[in-house]
DNA sequence: CTGTTAGCGCTTTCAG
DNA sequence: CTGAAAGCGCTAACAG
């Protein structure tokens, strides 16, 4: 090492300089190595130590109009269902030398297109979404861009391009049915206004054939809110007997309020929720659910998304990755 | 509109033609319309509706040397506690034209150092860490880059550069003296291994004076480790009277455990957790807990950041938002 | 295996 | 208020 590292940041070109090579031999030797014989390669690898050279993404990416960047849109991180999905898709981009940058589009339709716009302008070599992109225009800009783009935790017979998900319309009928087979007839659901939680009280209530209780609230769902919407479905039922909540966190909520109020669970209450977090397992009494398996989704929406960008050839662009009920203590009677 | 959308993402040189202007006229209407006549605007505007036009960011960073990004380095996104701050971060970014490109880099400080430079080789504007950038060799590559870095959640006598978060140690310390003001004696501690974790747990014993029995858990923590730890607990000691937990899940998970084995809380066990998460005001019992305000270090390190790369003065760059202990019903013992 | 040439799409000078 | 020239740092394409 000639000096002390230098202040300012060193480039391609000093890298060059200091191992008494080209441009462009420099280049290769970092990012095309077999191109490159084993002794330039030393060299310029020392000169990248002695210069403290870090590469610049974004120059190579102009020209090679790779950002090696991927945009993911979520509704909102707070909510703790899509974090396995958010942690895949970070980790297996990661190993495959892509970034995620993402981006939080609420529950707002119209902040949707405005923040797609803002991604689309790092040139992102794929876009991940979870959900359906709903508008229109959205969608139609999407397309034009060419890039691979991945609907996650919805299926659709619209596909903008890739898609892995799953059906919630499917899920609501199967808790449905669920509760049918006990004997259940006095259900009610509380569950959240969003587009995924609706399909499944859409699917919910196709399956009974009639209406039930419900109570709204406004996404995201929450243990609090749980707590009120229990104390809405006691009064529009207060012999209520089974609860479909579109989330455990939710659902916790509604056993809570339940215990406060001297109603035991399962005995004089059944609960079931949607997400299998990672407290439902573990709280007492465990909480049914439905399991989606979130951690899956995103490392095949990342994967398709490499696989796309590197040419190779995708398995399958539309998964279903479904989902399982597990029984557990809030909904185990006595025979 | 000449024509239905081309196929090709268009250039400013597109839009600069289609509105009959030079390039650099163009430019400036989008990014700096003050020094633009309205109809030269409005002609621009115009041509770029016409052509679908989305600017490309990574070639107008390269010569102005912004990038319009911040990176952010959290240990993992799975941990509930740094959500608010993320969140807040990447909203507080966003509103100002920033993007958050988050990475993920485990409680592992090797990949600290790797990921680090992945990050710089998209020369963001700024760096967000939660906690502390351990690695001398890390320390010295973020001081070299000359932008702003914040090290959030946590505080240290040799920050790279700003810093804003709590004293771990002050916190443990203040639970100590909360459980020892309330007269209880036989104490324990269940905790995460991580930096910030195991500072709690020093300004715990330190306060005390003394060691008590302590549950060691690799981070991050969880509900189900919450409940192993309660028996590792008891069987240090039968007769512990009150558990301070590292994160609120923990806690739950103590919690819960208790109660499957006949304990009440808080007649026969008090618990406090760190951190008051979402549910921790609404379970049963409510949960005892240090309150940090996650969404202000968020807020506080986007605008330093900002603050800086639009070279306004910083107010103060070193902050300490403290905290506060909560309590709630898990404390709540009579007189 | 190595080098030269020509840009990627935009913004910063410097001139009108 | 508008324009022409120059070049950010790197890599694709073509030579040697």
């Amino acid at each position: 090492m000639s000096s002390p590292l230098p202040l300012k940041n060193a480039t391609l070109h000093d890298v060059a300089r200091e191992a008494g090579v080209s441009l462009i031999t420099a280049s290769r030797a970092l990012s095309n190595p077999a191109l490159v014989s084993d002794k330039t390669i030393a060299r310029v690898q020392n000169a990248v130590a002695a210069t403290g050279y870090i590469p610049n993404l974004l120059a190579g990416g102009l020209k090679s109009r790779r950002s090696l960047t991927v945009a993911g849109l979520v509704p909102t991180i707070s909510v703790p269902q899509f974090l396995p999905t958010v942690r895949a898709l970070t980790e297996t981009l990661d190993a495959a030398g892509y970034q995620l940058i993402l981006g939080q589009s609420g529950y707002d339709h119209s902040r949707e297109e405005k923040l797609l716009n803002t991604m689309l302008s790092r040139r992102p070599d794929g876009i991940v979404v979870t959900g359906l992109v709903h508008s229109p225009a959205a969608r139609e800009q999407l397309r034009r861009q060419g890039i691979p783009v991945v609907e996650t935790w919805d299926l659709s017979d619209r596909p903008v391009d890739m898609m892995v998900g799953i059906s919630h319309v499917k899920v609501g009928g199967a808790i449905a049915g669920f509760f049918l087979g006990r004997g259940w007839q006095r259900m009610g659901v509380a569950t959240g206004d969003d587009h995924r939680a609706m399909m499944r009280y859409e699917g919910f209530v196709a399956t009974l054939g009639r209406d039930v209780p419900t109570a709204f609230v406004p996404a995201p769902t929450s243990l609090e809110r749980g707590r009120r919407a229990l104390g809405e479905l006691l009064e529009k039922d207060p012999h209520i007997e089974a609860i479909y909540c579109s989330s455990d966190g939710f659902a916790h909520g509604v056993m809570i309020e339940a215990r406060a109020r001297g109603l035991r669970i399962p005995q004089d209450l059944v609960v079931c929720g949607f997400g299998d977090a990672d407290f439902s397992a573990h709280i007492d009494p465990s909480l049914t659910t439905a399991h989606v398996n979130g951690a899956e989704i995103g490392r095949l929406a990342a994967q398709m998304i490499i696989d796309r960008c590197q040419g190779r050839p995708i398995a399958q662009s539309h998964v279903d990755v479904g989902f399982r009920i597990i029984e557990r203590q809030s909904t185990a009677v006595a025979a």
